[in-house]
RNA sequence: GGCGACGUGGCCGAGUGGUUUAGGCAAGGGCCUGCAAAGCCCUCUACUUGGGUUCGAUUCCCAACGUCGCCUCCA
């Protein structure tokens, strides 16, 4: 079946299901402070694709994403503009979900928030006391790090590793912790912050102990798979994954890292360097699908790099699809040809490869283009229900120009006619007249079919 | 200082120890078309550098150079 690189091992190796019908999947969720940036969505965009192949796959998709919705950001953003947390996460939380919406990110099966799962979090930070993994100082309570045998192993280097060099790095906390890799679980409240009730002191939670418990909780111990951006994989993936062993519970089972969204000189974008391109702006300035098919390109794990170029070049691509699904339209409803689909499948099953997926579906194209010139329609019908059939599994939706106004569609009949008539001066007012309205216009023996350029 | 990734044709971007070495975009030529568009066909063709292993390396090993990431704010 799927088999996915998994970080904690370094190989690709088969998705194990704890339920062979169902996948058990936690997705690290956005901190609700501003608006989304490129890097969430392609986060979002390469889970989204993941989900759809499983469910195309027929397993039952439990997806659990997270909003954290209390958070240092947070508190300073609202304290700078004078008003209060809520309206900046719920307002930035509705502005996600409605750039998801957009990209055609389908919703996630559960949307837990932080400050639901406060007193459960302290639970379990009681719980962690009570095995010695953690301690409370005078600002907070920390995780002791040294509990955890094998803390590193995302991050693939020792305790001694991390520590060792580092040259001017700053240790947060650093006088008040027993190592200076713990980290806090509990955060001691300071006047006018937002706070809640644990037996060690008003406060709020750390970052990495609600996923803990919200996975836990909604998925259970031994779920089957955790994802994220890699800039996740250390510290917040490690972070949760040593609260669960000390914990004693069993975690995920496999992990995912997305690559990073990089700029124009190949660095990250990096919400510190203040370089960070708007979810929103894409989305405004481009066909959203753009950037799923960027992506779809790409290798997951590969670094990207957001250009007005590739974004171009997509739209372009797009564009071939978009007017081969218009002019196979009559053709809609075959049986998918089945060589194409398990073509399809064996890449995909290798580590989402996409790209592969891509080059068959662009051959595929062609193949029914061609098929379609010479007038075999069985294989175009086939063919064409291929590629629809994939590309509906990942997610990206053709449009056949079927969403044109009745007042348009007269145009392109009067073209027809003109041509018919051979009045090639009104046909040709009448194609640019469209043309200059946005309209791509492709006139053919079966009539002039319009579509949104 | 530690750990890791990467350097492919005009651009983007996969991949592989050797007969045809993806795909997209762009460019040029052709077919088709009233002319276009769309489509089809053809062309341009690479693997940072220096060693090594090998019958043979872009692909494996070593080194150099360059780029990037992580080492407790980050999707």
């Amino acid at each position: 079946m799927l088999n996915l690189y998994d970080t904690a091992t370094q190989t690709v190796k088969p998705l194990a299901l704890r339920d062979p019908e169902t996948v058990s999947i936690y997705l690290c969720g956005p901190t609700v402070y501003g608006p989304p940036h490129l890097g969430h969505g392609r986060a979002t965009l390469v889970y989204d694709i993941l989900r759809r192949y499983l469910s195309y796959r027929g397993l039952e998709v439990r997806l659990v994403s997270n909003i954290t919705d209390i958070d240092d950001k947070i508190i300073q953003r609202a304290n700078d503009e004078g008003r209060p947390w809520q309206d900046i996460t719920h307002k930035c939380e509705s502005v996600w979900f409605d750039a998801m919406g957009r990209l055609g990110v389908q919703r996630p099966t559960d949307i837990p928030h932080a400050t639901e799962y406060v007193s459960q979090m302290v639970d379990m930070i009681a719980t962690l006391i009570s095995r010695d993994a953690a301690y409370a100082t005078s600002d907070g309570v920390y995780l002791s790090v040294q509990a955890v045998p094998d803390y590193g192993l995302l991050a693939h280097q020792s305790l001694d590793e991390m520590m060792s060099g580092g040259g001017d790095r700053e240790v947060f906390g650093a006088e008040n912790k027993k190592h200076p890799a713990d980290f806090a679980l509990w955060k001691f409240t300071k006047p006018g912050e937002p706070s809640w009730p644990s037996p060690w002191g008003d406060g709020r939670p750390g970052w990495h102990s609600e996923c803990v418990v919200m996975s836990l909780e909604l998925l259970g111990e031994g779920f089957d798979l955790h994802c994220g951006g890699a800039d996740l994989r250390f510290p917040h993936h490690e972070n949760e994954r040593a609260q669960s062993v000390a914990l004693g519970k069993s975690f995920a089972k496999h992990w995912m890292h997305n690559g990073f969204v990089v700029d124009l000189e190949g660095e990250k974008m990096s919400k510190s360097l203040g370089n960070v391109l708007n979810l929103l702006d894409l989305l405004d300035k481009y066909d959203p699908r753009a950037y799923r098919m960027l992506l779809l390109q790409t290798h997951y794990r590969s670094p990207v790099r957001v250009g007005q170029d590739n974004i171009d070049s997509c739209v372009s691509a797009l564009s071939g699809l978009d007017s081969f699904a218009a002019r196979t339209a009559l053709h809609e409803g075959g049986v998918a040809d089945e060589n194409v689909i398990t073509q399809f499948r064996v890449a995909m099953d290798n580590d989402l490869d996409t790209t592969s997926v891509m080059a068959l579906v662009f051959d595929t194209v062609r193949a029914a283009n061609s098929a379609l010139d010479s007038g075999e329609t069985s294989k175009v019908a086939a063919l064409r229900a291929a590629v629809i059939e994939i590309l509906d599994a990942l997610g990206m939706h053709l449009s056949a120009g079927d969403d044109i106004s009745a007042e348009v569609s007269a145009l392109a009949k009067d073209l027809d006619a003109a041509r018919a008539a051979k009045d090639f001066a009104t046909a040709d007012r009448i194609r640019n007249e469209l043309q200059e309205a946005g309209y791509v216009v492709e006139t053919s023996k079966e009539g002039t079919r319009v579509r949104r350029g």
